[in-house]
DNA sequence: GCCAACGTTGGC
DNA sequence: GCCAACGTTGGC
């Protein structure tokens, strides 16, 4: 059992949303780093901190609430669709030519959310966090792994 | 809104 | 293969 972060700005995707939804495929990634995790590291069952990235003082940034990896990764329709935000031309022009799609997903469900979010601020005061990778100066990752210590204290946090 | 950090692109 | 320019992310 392996341990993630993703990230999602609260006013576009909130784990309220998941709540509702369920379960969602988490497209829209176009960071080979981060679609890497998705394709390679992650495996159903993996449970994922929801953390909301570009908070306001009214919803500040950090972690809301717990999800889990729903599926294997697969194929990112939104990178195919002229339509979409995330239409990618590449993508879309390696899938006619049968290529490995380029960008992928996983399909994530809602676990938890939580009664008393984990601040960012709080999680930087925290020494129990502080080599935890999303707290690390200039990292931009919008999905990475997180240790099981780190998660297990994220949890603790949320109490 | 600002700006630092980072990934990607493209000229050479 | 180098590196400057550019676009994006995300904290503040």
């Amino acid at each position: 059992m392996k341990y993630w972060l993703i990230k999602s700005e609260g006013d576009c995707y909130s784990i309220g949303d998941l709540k509702r939804d369920k379960r969602t495929a988490w497209t829209g990634i176009r960071n080979f780093t981060a679609r890497n995790f998705m394709r390679d590291g992650m495996k159903k069952g993996d449970l994922i901190l929801f953390y909301h990235s570009n908070g306001t003082p009214a919803a500040p940034t950090g972690v809301y609430g717990v999800a889990k990896v729903m599926s294997a990764a697969h194929i990112d329709e939104t990178a195919l669709d002229p339509k979409d935000e995330h239409y990618d031309p590449t993508a879309a022009k390696y899938a006619q030519e049968g290529k490995e799609p380029m960008w992928m997903c996983v399909d994530v469900g809602f676990v938890a959310a939580f009664a008393h979010p984990v601040l960012l601020e709080a999680m930087k005061r925290d020494s129990k966090l502080a080599a935890m990778l999303v707290l690390q100066r200039g990292q931009r990752l919008s999905v990475m792994p997180v240790a099981g210590h780190h998660f297990r204290r994220v949890l603790e946090l949320s109490t």
